[in-house]
DNA sequence: ATTCTGACTTGGG
DNA sequence: CCCCAAGCCAGAA
């Protein structure tokens, strides 16, 4: 009655749920987003996850980037790592000069249990 | 069914 | 700081 296809479908639940609970102007790293989703170690399906999401998703994507406090650049040529950067320095972020935010600064530190 | 690939992370050299 | 290998999961070919 739990058949692989929906725990796959339940952690992207999770996962959107927890993207959707950073706040702007402030970014987490995909294995961040996994701990906090239940699955940790999975940084990589947080990734797939959001590439799945469709046009004009209220899900705050933009901020999320990878353990180097990186854009992560996209490879299907869209653009969207571009875009990414502009969302955030829009909502505030500073992204240095080599294309780096500062985790020590800018990211997301949800309380301990609320 | 098997193989490959991708918006990742961590540990070791 | 860089490079490499291993671990992990889902979907497409």
């Amino acid at each position: 009655m739990t058949p692989g296809g929906e725990r796959a479908r339940v952690s992207r639940s999770a996962i959107f749920a927890v993207v959707s609970r950073i706040p702007a102007g402030r970014v987490a790293t995909y294995g961040q987003v996994a701990r906090l989703a239940g699955i940790p170690g999975q940084a990589r399906l947080v990734g797939y996850a959001l590439s799945a999401l469709p046009e004009g998703s209220r899900v705050p994507w933009q901020r999320v980037v990878n353990a180097k406090g990186e854009i992560s650049p996209r490879s299907n040529g869209l653009g969207h790592d571009r875009l990414q950067a502009v969302l955030l320095r829009r909502e505030g972020v500073r992204i240095g000069r080599e294309g780096r935010i500062s985790l020590a600064a800018f990211r997301w530190r949800p309380r301990p249990r609320g």
